[in-house]
DNA sequence: ATGCCTCGAGTTCA
DNA sequence: CTCGAGGCAT
């Protein structure tokens, strides 16, 4: 057959072209197998409507052609559903769903009935008749009795047949499903109308509800929509299957999508382990459910449970709990952080998402309050995204009351009043206050207690708020300080003041016990290491693993303390921003001072040592003065610096013609001397370049500095999902005995991923990048190998 | 300059 | 977990 030469008779050919576009669509977007190139289904419908437009005669409503252009109406006819379309009970719990079985198994004497189980699509439900195999009318649930007639919307998803195949289908028919808009195609839309100023869609559900209701089916026809069949209504003229499922695969034969995650099942077991493993799936899914259903699949049965009320006895939805819930936003507060970072969160009115109830979630900082334009006041759609954490994900404009005004970044601490600063660039906005702020001085107390830092058990976040707004600390030093007496003493005016009258004041003997334990937890604390201590200091940008590098590079407080911190950009990863924030943390008298009363009242740390022997490699005077930040002296001219003459502290000395001698342009030099003659920096060269030289000094012993080459030595590994034998702390702490590093990303550097239970995003990423993944019983066998070795 | 790769910091609820 | 930003290789 040729396009070029056309049948003669043209209703020969109509029914040719229409037959291979059918066919096309329904690989296409059933089957989801394309079986001829876009092209050519573009030709095949050009030739069909242009053979249609000549021959008018020729016209017919279950033609392709007819998916798209029909007028727009000024409302929707109504349809009497002659077989109700039916709402099922719902289930939330598994106890439920047992319920449910038990009462089927009972009412027909049987046991382990068998079940179809299936997703329950967040879509809106339709259905759809067809006469002599034809589509001829399609119409929304309504209240179950009397929906819409929406058949020139349902005739533009492609999904929908327009012509049933294959053959014995019944003289009439009735098919039912859900009509939804894939997740993927709901997310390009949004994206393109965000870009165009379109109609952004809520969420895939309301835009299939919406994009269903549309007048003109033309813009039904733009939407992206897609249905599957998972009932039958009416049949007339031929016998259908005696069993659910079978009805199911018949209906796929005759071209309709029936979704692949269907099936059979058999007891209240059966049905619950369906559940799970469609649950764990839910978030790869695409498209949206909201649970999955249980149909008993002996029709029979069915017509003998009968219903209750307009429910059926024969099938329940077992519900998933709401990802994504509507609420108000009651306030909008600013949190400080330890750094003084000011971050704005919602207070919502209480709600249940995910199974748990939300009452706050974060806005993260000042641009996405803009950019969400969340008000007090306004509805807001608040998802609990991926795992855990609530977030607000878009304000309900249409919900918002009249008088709101758009947030602003107070100007002013809300604790200590101090200014609220943006630097250029940055995202954040900070309180000013620093050490007057009690909000920061809480976050920081808070910080050096916890359970990675000096891990002090029991000391949470309200009892160091009390403690701080009563007096009792002022600063981590503090802590060492405290008595039983004072916690009992503390308590019983932070009662006083909230006018709270608790037990404790009747059993004095409790609050005693209660206030021993913290005394002694923090005395357990007092032994510690440098790792654990640089750590608790919480100085900007030290955290776990810049805390653990000072450590063992180092190897003593006390050298750290002392050294000028250009010195510490020798140690890898720290740069001149870390080791400068190093540096102004240890400037401040107030530090020094918190340090040494730490010391003096019995903080000890007990892994002090000499420093690492690799540091002799990395001991250099260039990269030093680099850091030191003089203008225009860049690597190059560093080291020629260095080179030139003799060792670095000729940069202390060597005038302006020496310097030109050795090669530097004579605007390195201006500017190097001009900066060397400020007394603070000539200071803190001097002070550089004498630490570089003792630190090599200290390590010139010849004979000590071979390292023990460790198993691991140069792997990183990276640990997700839930391990069973051990918690994933012990797991890290093991293989960083063993020499190996671990990173919190998956990237290709990764030399294996060791995945648990439930293992999530990493795992995902590990297998796009091809990184070898590990179970657990392989990593303890290392383990086991290696440690016993 | 540019683009990884990591690290740090902040976050919710039971 | 996710974002922003520092460190470092290119």
């Amino acid at each position: 057959m040729s396009a070029k030469q056309p049948t003669a008779n043209p209703a020969i050919r109509a029914a040719e072209l229409r037959a291979l576009v059918d066919d096309a669509n329904h690989r296409y977007h059933v089957l989801d197998e394309p079986a001829i190139a876009d092209a050519e289904y573009d030709r095949l419908m050009r030739e069909l409507e242009a053979l249609e437009a000549a021959h008018p005669e020729l016209a017919d409503p279950a033609s392709p052609t007819a998916r798209i252009g029909a007028a727009p109406s000024r409302e929707f006819g109504e349809v009497r559903h002659a077989i109700r379309m039916l709402s099922l009970a719902n289930a939330f719990s598994d106890e439920e769903v047992t319920d449910f079985v038990r009462r089927i198994e009972q009412q027909l004497d049987l046991a382990d009935p068998q079940f179809a189980v299936e997703p329950k699509f967040d879509g809106l439900a339709i259905s759809l008749r067809y006469e002599a195999g034809v589509f001829v009318q399609g119409a929304t649930r309504g209240d179950g009795e009397t929906g819409e007639d929406v058949t020139a919307n349902l005739r533009t998803v492609k999904t929908v047949p327009l012509r049933l195949r294959g053959d014995g289908w019944p003289h009439v028919l009735e098919v039912r499903g859900e009509i939804y808009m894939p997740r993927a195609a709901f997310e390009a839309w949004n994206t393109r109308a965000r870009a165009e100023g379109g109609k952004v869609l809520a969420n895939p559900r309301n835009g299939a509800a919406g994009s269903l209701r549309q007048l003109d089916p033309r813009v039904t026809a733009a939407r992206p929509l897609a249905f599957y069949a998972y009932a039958v209504g009416v049949v007339e003229g031929a016998e259908l299957p005696a069993r659910h499922s079978e009805v199911m695969r018949q209906l796929r034969a005759w071209g309709f999508p029936v979704t692949d995650l269907s099936g059979t099942t058999r007891g209240a077991r059966g049905c619950l382990d369906y559940y799970a493993r469609i649950g764990a799936a839910r978030d790869t899914l695409p498209f949206d459910i909201d649970g999955v259903v249980y149909k008993l699949d002996d029709l029979a049965g069915q017509r003998e449970l009968g219903f209750v009320g307009r429910t059926p006895r024969w099938a329940i939805a077992h519900k998933f709990p709401a990802q994504e819930q509507q609420t108000t936003v009651e306030a909008i507060v600013v949190n400080i952080g330890r750094t003084g970072a000011a971050t704005p969160a919602a207070v919502l009115a209480p709600v249940h998402v995910g199974g748990v109830t939300v009452t706050n979630a974060t806005l993260h900082n000042a641009d996405q309050v803009t950019r969400l334009d969340v008000r007090v006041g306004d509805t807001v759609i608040v998802r609990r995204a991926g795992d855990v954490i609530p977030e607000v994900v878009r304000v309900v404009t249409e919900s918002r009351p009249v008088g709101t005004q758009p947030w602003r970044m107070p100007t002013h601490c809300p604790i200590c009043a101090s200014e609220i600063v943006r630097e250029d660039g940055e995202v954040v906005a900070r309180c000013s206050g620093e050490l007057v702020c009690p909000a920061q001085r809480v976050q920081s107390i808070f910080h050096f207690a916890a359970r990675r830092a000096m891990d002090i058990e029991g000391l949470g976040e309200r009892l160091i708020e009390d403690l701080v707004a009563l007096g009792f600390v002022k600063s981590p030093a503090d802590l060492y300080a405290l008595s039983v007496d004072d916690f009992v003493e503390m308590r019983r005016r932070a009662d006083e003041r909230d006018g709270t009258t608790p037990e404790t004041v009747k059993a004095g003997k409790v609050a005693t016990k209660w206030a021993d334990n913290l005394v002694e937890a923090i005395d357990h604390s007092r032994e510690t290491t440098l790792e654990r201590f640089l750590y608790a200091l919480g100085i900007e940008h030290v955290g776990e693993s810049t805390s653990k590098a000072l450590a063992t590079w180092f190897g003593s407080l006390e050298r750290i303390r002392h050294l000028p911190w250009p010195v510490l950009t020798v140690v890898p990863d720290i740069g001149a921003e870390v080791a400068r924030a190093i540096g102004h943390f240890l400037e401040q008298e107030g530090n020094q001072a918190v340090i040494d009363a730490l010391l003096a009242r019995g903080v000890r740390i007990v892994d002090t040592r000499a420093p690492s022997p690799k540091l002799r490699a990395r001991l250099d005077s260039a990269a030093v003065l680099v850091a030191l930040g003089i203008p225009r002296l860049t690597e190059k001219r560093a080291a020629q610096l260095v080179a030139g003459a003799d060792g670095a502290s000729a940069a202390l000395t060597l005038d302006a013609e020496a310097l030109a001698a050795l090669g530097i342009p004579d605007v390195t030099v201006a500017a190097f001397l001009g900066w060397r003659a400020e007394p603070a920096h000539h200071d803190l060269l001097r002070r550089a370049l004498a630490a570089t030289a003792m630190l090599r000094d200290a390590l010139a012993t010849p004979g000590d500095d071979t390292v023990d080459e460790l198993p691991l030595e140069g792997q990183t590994v990276v640990l997700t999902g839930t391990l069973s034998s051990m918690t994933r702390d012990e797991a890290k702490d093991r293989l960083e005995k063993l020499g190996a590093k671990v990173a919190g990303s998956v990237s290709k550097k990764t030399s294996f991923v060791v995945a648990g239970e439930d293992a999530g995003s990493k795992l995902a990423k590990a297998k796009e990048l091809g990184v070898e993944v590990w179970d657990e019983a392989r990593m303890q066998a290392l383990l086991a190998a290696l440690g016993a070795a």
